[in-house]
DNA sequence: TTGTACGCGTTATCAC
DNA sequence: GTGATAACGCGTACAA
């Protein structure tokens, strides 16, 4: 690969000349018309690229941005790191994502190399198992780095000290469940769960909290996961038991999708049998009209990129969450 | 951050002992217990991380890959983006991600800053668009980096001449055609395209042969994309008509996808309608049952990294397709 | 308006 | 066993 060097031969100017032609270089060392004309044609003639990690060594500092998620192919990790990687890019960064699969020991590990690239900055998505083996000696090396000067934010409940930018969880799984109230549903249930999970933890609160305040008894169901499978398989359960609750809170879009596949599958259909409800605004339920809690992961995502590479200022606020009302809920009904 | 000079000088050592105390040095030049003990420490007591910039800069080479993508929201991009940077992963290499919406200028521009990463290889994972304008220089530029070193390798169809490791496409379309016969259909239509596009297309002709070898017409529908929206739409079109086909072969497991959630808001069922299948073998279609033509997205992502991360050899070939029969195409039955 | 020279952090080469 | 040093490619302070 070409160097400035020889695309300064080329054009018989020395590096520093080159190196301000291509750059439009500081102020008070303007380069003429024909030079610069000279150094741009060497440096297409020799289809000149420059180097990002010299550049890096120089300035000490790099323009990538590291991502660290569980699993880029749920869509609620996927559509964060989307929108991350297009306004980083927007910004001249480039992302490095890391899939860790919520183990604690591959975070540790992506982290460190992060590290070693000199990410600008490193995005957590998600928030880490409480009292999973691993998690403290995380957080213990995430506090260390970033006394170091490593700049790291948080889109979730963390066991580690750094910026935060967290959506209201509890605000969605209570807001969203009073929603069904309002609908006139009395037997709500809560599916699906992760224990140890902070923001899980926190919309199960929520709905408990609508569910209590309406006198109502909190059931949850489905703790064994948060995919598409383990709510299919809630439901197959909830359909073979007795019975069946009015409307069900899902933990996230995947699980009500997996919920709506349970119906599906069994030849039924929401808002008839019941209404069904995800938490995320993630896309997966939208052809299938599924009501959810959105808790704007574009615009989350595109906060997050802004602050991680901004040099300065505080971590701004989360967006706020929006109820997105489809046709998996019942219309309204009035209160029996 | 901690440098190798602030280690030595802690260690009292020279940067070269550090040097080798830290890497196991190459052989010929050991270095003492003792010594060893005390750069670890030191190294350790300033939390000390490696410059991966300064490495490559010396080393003139990267642990990066690079990976061009459509979307990594779309689950057959990020089945790909997710095998790959685990197998990346796990030989040492750290993946950056693009999303480039099928754009040949976002392409062009990510392409180039992969480069300036000086990415020890980059995979592109979507097959370019026949016509667009941008992609006959995307082509060009790609060209001239391969000219000069870059390591490229292509998932699908392109217009450039890089290594490429690519699925049977005809084959999908054909094979899955031939069991929908088998099944007893012979009203198939085939749903969703994105005109232009390669690998849809070979998916198209696999379809055509194998209808017109059965003595049928073939029918294409729904050409306005590859998106579970386009599949839903065309199959609300589809039930507005008069004729409803036997069964249905979709362009990606996308569009199948919406197809059952077209056919679910209508209150209808796969397979007792008609039948559904689907092509790629991403998880999306998994809990509605969905019959599809795997493509093996993990193994071939797997395939991609190891050969884009290692210096020599030929590109492997890409691995075979696989029928998976599901619940939303109709068991046997005879031929009428 | 252009050129010279240094240093960013590492590792390989050569010396002791 | 260990140390000094050059070089990787770049941008900039300092000169001219």
């Amino acid at each position: 690969m070409a160097t400035l060097k020889e695309i300064a031969d080329l054009a018989s100017v020395s590096v520093a000349t080159a190196s301000r032609a291509l750059n439009g270089s500081a102020v008070g060392h303007p380069v003429s018309e024909a030079v610069q004309a000279r150094v741009r044609s060497a440096a297409a003639q020799l289809g000149y690229t420059p180097s990002a990690p010299a550049r890096a060594l120089r300035a000490r500092r790099t323009s990538i941005v590291g991502v660290i998620t569980s699993d880029i192919l749920d869509p609620y990790f996927g559509e964060l790191a989307r929108s991350i990687e297009i306004e980083a890019g927007r910004l001249g960064f480039v992302t490095i994502v890391a899939n860790t699969d919520r183990d604690p020991g591959q975070e540790r590990l992506k982290f460190e190399l992060l590290r070693e690239h000199r990410a600008a900055g490193i995005v957590f998505c998600g928030s880490d198992i409480d009292g999973a083996p691993g998690t403290a000696r995380l957080a213990r090396e995430v506090d260390a780095a970033v006394a170091q000067g490593t700049r790291v934010v948080a889109l979730a409940p963390r066991h580690f000290a750094a910026d935060r930018i967290v959506v209201d969880n509890v605000a969605a799984g209570g807001r969203l469940t009073e929603h069904l109230l309002d609908l006139g549903h009395r037997d709500i249930a809560f599916i699906g769960d992760l224990p140890g999970l902070a923001s899980i933890g926190l919309r199960i609160d929520g709905y408990t909290a609508a569910i209590t305040a309406a006198g109502g008894a909190p059931r949850v169901l489905g703790r064994g996961g948060l995919t598409q499978e383990s709510g299919r398989s809630a439901m197959g359960e909830l359909l073979a038991g007795s019975r069946l609750p009015d409307a069900v809170v899902c933990a996230n879009d995947e699980v009500a999708v997996g919920v709506v596949a349970g119906l599906w599958n069994a030849g039924l259909h929401a808002p008839e049998t019941l209404s069904v409800a995800g938490i995320g605004g993630t896309r997966v339920g939208e052809q299938f009209g599924l009501t959810t809690m959105s808790l704007e992961l574009g615009e989350l995502g595109m906060v997050a990129a802004r602050y991680i590479t901004s040099v300065e200022g505080a971590p701004p606020s989360a967006p706020g969450v929006r109820l997105v009302v489809r046709s998996s809920t019942r219309a309204w009904a009035p209160r029996r």
